[in-house]
DNA sequence: AATTGCTCCGAATGACATTCCTTTCTTCAA
DNA sequence: TTGAAGAAAGGAATGTCATTCGGAGCAATT
């Protein structure tokens, strides 16, 4: 009976413990695609078996290689054309938690904080370029705003979650 | 018999044709976290039945506001923990397929036009600061790339994919 | 060489998605 | 105001698929 604390000498994130066969990574590259996919679907496309996959998948979920599955909306199609990329200046570095804060808005996409002549970077859907500017002035009520600059998308070729793929030949030039 | 091809005056996009009421966007707003739910405890949240869930959610996807269903993979865990923002400044407005080539990579997330002072804006993720460098080189190769300014993110707080919710008091700041 | 642990497959079970049909509510027209 | 038509919801039935179970093959360890 394995018992599931059992003392592990590396840690379970990161790319350790198990290396991500190919396997795997054909699995994983299907669902980053379409997480509607059946098992026996799965299976032929990996060649393996429904039960076989289903128990990978549970494992690259247990193991978080899989976040979670979601359902992918289309920003204008449910009311929000606007998209935009924030850059803050903020004074001081323990201020971030401010920003935080913004995670309560369904607006605020993404929030990172950013090597550059930037500190964070906020990544902002909204419905209108007026909510854009009610969300700016949000930011500059924050004590420790300093300075923003806004990037406002005219198009979007591109944009999708995480995909599995490595591409070997960026590593090699 | 209703007719499928009936003329319609306004276009199924945008946020025409059905106006998203409070069922659909509550809907919307638990499918876009988790997509595993039932249908049954989806009819339980928002107070409908599973058919009538199923219905919508049917409906939702025929219109174009769910655009799919995928698994979230995190960057770290699969072997890829670097992620940058990449700006880029190129020479002429028709240039802009040379860099929709890079679609190809798995390492690029999202490729947009954007306002401000630069043209193009890409997600990148990749293996290595390495990998990185050999991205920037590929771009430096196109002919209208002119300049690159790339945001190297350190941490990541915020990450999620287009939420339902939309902030009513941000338009009457 | 034997044993332990892991992962695969095939079959069986159970849950859930999906469909059909009836009912209700709303909307438009007379 | 009434009547008719369209849309949408709920209940029940059906089919598909997820999930589990048991057994077999394989690798690594002792």
């Amino acid at each position: 009976m394995p018992n599931p604390e059992k003392t592990e000498t590396v840690r379970d994130k990161g790319q350790e413990a198990r290396p991500l066969d190919a396997f795997d990574r054909k699995i994983l590259g299907e669902l980053a695609v379409d997480a509607g996919l059946s098992y026996a679907e799965l299976g032929n496309r990996a060649g393996l078996s429904a039960p076989a996959v289903h128990e990978r998948v549970k494992r690259l979920r247990a193991t978080g290689r899989i976040r979670g599955t979601v359902a992918v909306l289309d920003g204008p199609a449910t009311g929000k054309p606007f998209l935009a990329f924030v850059h803050v200046d903020s004074t001081g570095w323990g201020k971030t938690q401010e920003l935080l804060a913004l995670s309560e808005l369904p607006e605020v996409e993404e929030i990172h904080s950013v090597a550059g002549d930037t500190c964070m970077l906020l990544k902002v859907r909204c419905a209108s370029s007026r909510a854009l500017e009610g969300l700016l002035a949000r930011l500059y009520a924050l004590p420790s705003v300093k300075a923003t600059r806004s990037y406002v998308v005219l198009s979007t070729f591109l944009e999708r979650t995480p995909q599995a793929g490595i591409t070997e030949a960026l590593e090699g030039e």
